[in-house]
DNA sequence: GTGAAAGCGCTAACAT
DNA sequence: ATGTTAGCGCTTTCAC
């Protein structure tokens, strides 16, 4: 019983062949009844476990499925990952996760391992977006989907929230709420969602014909720090704006720290609205507005097309999914001036 | 190029043997500078990754530990995880991670699946304190450190958090402050985590020769909303508690939003004390006071154990190390009666 | 219905 | 310094 079993093993004991005993674990049929009897006994008795390692020499496939993320403290990561797990449950696949720790030499050391073990498939969020390091994986032909962030130097398979989408919805709706002097606090311009969500702040203020006001846009780093820092420096204009958009989860935590800090009236004030839910939104007063990604689904059409490739290994063309955000209002972002009172009127 | 390519497609291309190629892919040495470079040219032509299952088959460890979580989304795991990855990485070990959802039935399914690819041991928090679902596992041989949770029905080696010290210590504080009126939201008594922290506060209530009152003895059940309700409950008595001891996370918040909800002044009507750091506990006025768990420190030590088993296979003794958690004394959290007035008495 | 035997890709003696 | 070869545990023809 200590130490592995094998099939050889089982075989003496069952009194039969490996080939027979091979057949019952794969139930291929072809045994007669009480042969796989006492094969199914002899295999209990010796706790006999096949080895995936010797299986999946001789067979191509794992049914396993790596997935890479970057940073596995962000709390949009595992949410996705809940996503993939259970799809790929439900398919009889086993979903393995590593994180990079955003290093692109740990990411391709990642890959290479799940390389070697044979994965069928691989879902990431890559550390780099160029892309050299998956040329291994490529090579290989195993099929790759990306999630969230996009891969310049090889086409595949993609899945991605419409950032655009998000954040013009987000300012349209506060725009339609009769503000105008709206800020935006951008990520970082050399990232795609930060890109992505400056256009489409950009997209809605020129659509309602509302000039770009260089003083309402402020630089942050996708921190903490540079939300406090960017309403800080919003408070301290001559004409403050009267909304504020965040770009991501944690400039809006840093964001609204701030303004509450600065005794500035959040939603009366100034209206606000965030990409990504976070925790503290529904905590806070007034509760937070916010563009809510749908990380579980986007977890979920990952595995999806993943699977397809899987199947049918045919060249597919590259396919694109942009999932649609959701806007979640609540209460931080408001009517200006709901009773049709301008600014710098007096009542 | 596409396809896999092995070492004989190398070994065919550098013009030697596969025992060459498989001596510089292992470099153990003992081969000429010269053929060396034309091996290592080769495989770079070929593409060549080696092939783990092949390998694993004759070599017998795969340099791979598993990882089981219960859920994914609770925040305490993902920081587990890193400190695993981190160590796990320092050693030349790959960590692969499942979450089971709470599900007996999956983690015996993925501790199966993690067998058959021949792990080297294994780190989980499992759903089901019995552990008969183990026994696959123990049968094989492989190493398990259990983390948070332990495991009833075999031996392995287990690294907790000590919860009877985090809540005497978290009590014992509101105690020095002055505190006499202290109140405790349970956990579930049928959980480990749940008894334990009881255990604590009424330890601490001893010491100090304060007398269990049962009306501020308040059931949970760990979820949001069993926090709120309980400090509606209080908040409902005659006679106040000037404290609340909150057993985890969850209820944390929910008590810190009902008790904002009911105009209860934190830190100056009623101080607190929560189990578990949360995001909102610096985001919330005043800070809230937390007994913090080192998970970082639990995943490196788990690692540590493990690797230790994995390496000295011998039957070492069964380990058990508990961590101390950490108090960490913000603003909720305050001295009754300051100018040292007793209650009941005159100065 | 069952068994014998040929590999799968690799490592590790054992030769040379 | 390099090659030959015997397995590792398993699946899979091909016989019987």
């Amino acid at each position: 019983m200590e130490g592995k079993a094998t099939i050889q093993d089982v075989a003496r004991v069952a009194e039969v062949s490996i080939a027979t005993v091979s057949r019952v674990i794969n139930n291929q049929g072809g045994v007669r009844k009480a042969t796989e009897e006492r094969i199914l006994k002899a295999i209990e008795e010796t706790g006999y476990i096949r080895n995936a390692a010797a299986r999946s020499i001789k067979i191509k496939d794992t049914k396993t499925i790596g997935v890479i993320v970057p940073d596995i403290n962000n709390p949009f990561f595992p949410s996705v990952m809940a996503g993939i797990e259970q799809k790929a449950r439900e398919n009889g696949y086993l979903a393995i996760l590593a994180s990079t720790n955003e290093s692109t030499v740990v990411e391709g050391e990642i890959l290479k391992n799940f390389i070697e073990r044979g994965v069928d498939g691989v879902i990431l969020t890559t550390a780099n977006e160029a892309g050299d390091h998956l040329k291994q994986v490529h090579e290989q032909g195993i099929p790759v989907v990306a999630v969230d962030r996009s891969i310049q130097r090889y086409d595949c398979d993609t899945v991605l929230v419409d950032n655009v989408k998000g954040s013009y919805q987000a300012v349209q709706h506060m725009i339609l709420q009769g503000h105008e002097k709206i800020a935006i606090i951008c990520g970082p311009q050399n990232t795609t969602p930060g890109r992505e969500r400056f256009i489409g702040y950009k997209k809605a203020l020129e659509d309602y014909n509302i000039p770009l006001d260089e003083r309402y846009i402020i630089q942050g780093d996708f921190g903490e720090r540079s939300g406090y820092l960017a309403a800080k420096e919003l408070h301290d204009l001559e004409e403050r704006p009267t909304a504020i958009f965040a770009s991501n989860n944690l400039m809006t935590i840093g964001c609204v720290k701030a303004v509450s800090a600065l005794d500035w009236k959040l939603g009366e004030e100034v209206s606000f609205f965030g990409f990504d839910d976070v925790e503290i939104a529904t905590f806070v007063n007034p509760k937070l507005s916010v563009v809510s990604r749908p990380m579980h689904a986007v977890g979920e059409i990952a595995f999806q097309l993943l699977h397809e490739r899987i199947q049918f290994k045919e060249p597919l063309p590259k396919r694109e999914y942009k999932l649609s955000p959701e806007l979640i209002v609540r209460e931080s972002s408001r009517a200006l001036f709901p009773k049709g009172i301008q600014s710098g009127q007096t009542s």
